[in-house]
Parts: structure tokens; sequence; C-alpha cells
DNA sequence: ACACATATATTCATTTTGTCAATAGGTAAA
DNA sequence: TTTACCTATTGACAAAATGAATATATGTGT
């Protein structure tokens, strides 16, 4: 296992990004501009994730192994990378589930602690 | 409302760790060694926190008017800067809950649509 | 004197983010 | 047809956050 680096709280917009974009290829493969669109479904303003950010997180991502790309030429339009999960990406995806809901409860531990000091 | 910047998913290292700071002062004023220590209080791992990273945090924290601090000599041991909670301070904890618990929603609604579809 | 713990501070390199411009094909209307 | 706008991807650069290591004093116990 790589030693996880930066990822104290483990909501990291990097790490998060890439769970979210996981997420949504693992429902079915897709290009990039739409993935940033998607995002708006999880809650993410799509506003504040930029495209430049989420093609390089997609280029790193596949540098990773957790996606793959090919080329479509075909339909209208540009031509598009479309990117698909990998097995590994899967992989990822549940550690990050499981690193997420540990580092929740901290979250969540946390902020009733203040409030009710707060309060 | 002031553009909240770098603050996308809200749970970043510094952010967090500042209002766990912030929290530990409203409960008393204390000093940055000693600081550290309570983090461990809070499930927030003191591996993962340095004195670099937390003395450097209360600077900044000073610079920005969230804390403020006064030299004690007395007692044992060498000079500690003790570090108060201000009244900015209490505000910026109130509005850090506030955004941190949105945050959570997206993060647990994320969780779960990931751990749904990975079932 | 010596080792060790407390306490604060600073430096430098690296990693991670954010912003923005460049490129390029397709589409639709004037 | 040329102008304007949308889709789509990429790259360059700046800014911010983080990690690791080091430097500084002081006090305590032996």
């Amino acid at each position: 296992m790589k030693k996880m680096k930066c990822a104290r709280f483990g909501f990291r917009t990097g790490n998060t990004l890439v769970a979210a974009l996981l997420y949504l290829l693992l429902k079915k493969p897709a290009h990039g501009y739409s993935l940033v669109d998607e995002l708006r479904d999880l809650g993410i303003d799509p506003a504040f994730v930029s495209y430049g950010v989420a093609y390089r997180l997609l280029r790193d991502m596949e540098v990773r192994g957790l996606i793959s790309s090919k080329w479509e030429i075909e339909g209208s339009g540009p031509p598009r990378r479309i990117y698909s999960i990998t097995n590994s990406g899967r992989e990822y995806l549940k550690n990050w589930v499981n690193n997420a809901e540990k580092n929740l409860r901290v979250m969540n531990n946390l902020i009733n602690k203040i409030k009710e000091v707060l309060k």
C-alpha cells in the first residue's frame, strides 16, 4: 500500500474529486467535459471544478491506472476522450469509501463537540 | 459573504485544524505544545500534526485575528506563548460549523451513493 | 556535566490547487 | 460564408498548502 500523503482528514479536494469521478465512471464510461457537468448531481458545485483541474485529475488517474481512455471520433462535435474505470479504480474506490467513512465520523464528532461548546 | 477560496469541500487540513484549535481554545487558553497533544482527544492522530504545522497555523490564526497571545514567563519550563480565542475567532468557528455541516451532508451523500453502486 | 523533555520558531523543497489562455472542430444563424 | 458560439481538451504559470528537517532556549533528573 502506497503511503498516503497529504490526506490528514481524507477530504482533500483532489482525493474527493477522484472518488466522485470514479463513481460517475462506475455507472458508465464518459468524457471529461460531461463528467464535470455530472458532478452537479453529487452536490458538488461544478462552478468550483474548473475544466483545467478536472482534466488534469483524469490524466493523473489514467497514469495511476484507475481509469483508461480511448478516443471517440464518431458522433457530433470534436473528438472526445472516453474514460472507463478499471479494476484498479474499483479497488481504489472501495478503499476510499472505507477511509472516508472513518474520517466522516471524526469530522462529525468534532462538529458536534464544537456545537455543544458554542451553544 | 466573502468568497470562500480553497475550501471546495470544506475539510481541508488547514481549515479543520484551525477549527479544532479554536475549539480547544474556546474551552481554555493554552500554548501550542499542549494544544497539539490535546488534538488526540478529538480523534485527530497527533502523529499527523507536526509541531511545525501547528505553530505555523497558530501564527497565521493570530495574524488573522482569530486568536491572541501573550508570553508566559512564570512557571516551570521555557517561556510559553499562551493563546486565547478572540470574538472574531468565535465568529469564525460558528461560521465554520455551519459550512462544515453542509459539507458533511454532501460527503455523506457521496459516500452513500458510492456504497450503493459498489454493493 | 550530560541526557532528555518541554517549547517555540524558521527554513527549504515538494505537492497540490487555482486560474487562464491556447487550440480546434462543429453548429447555427445572419 | 463568415461570424459567433458551443463542445472538448490541453498546457503553462502562479499561488497555496504541506512535509521534513533543523535551530533556539529553558528546565529537570542523574
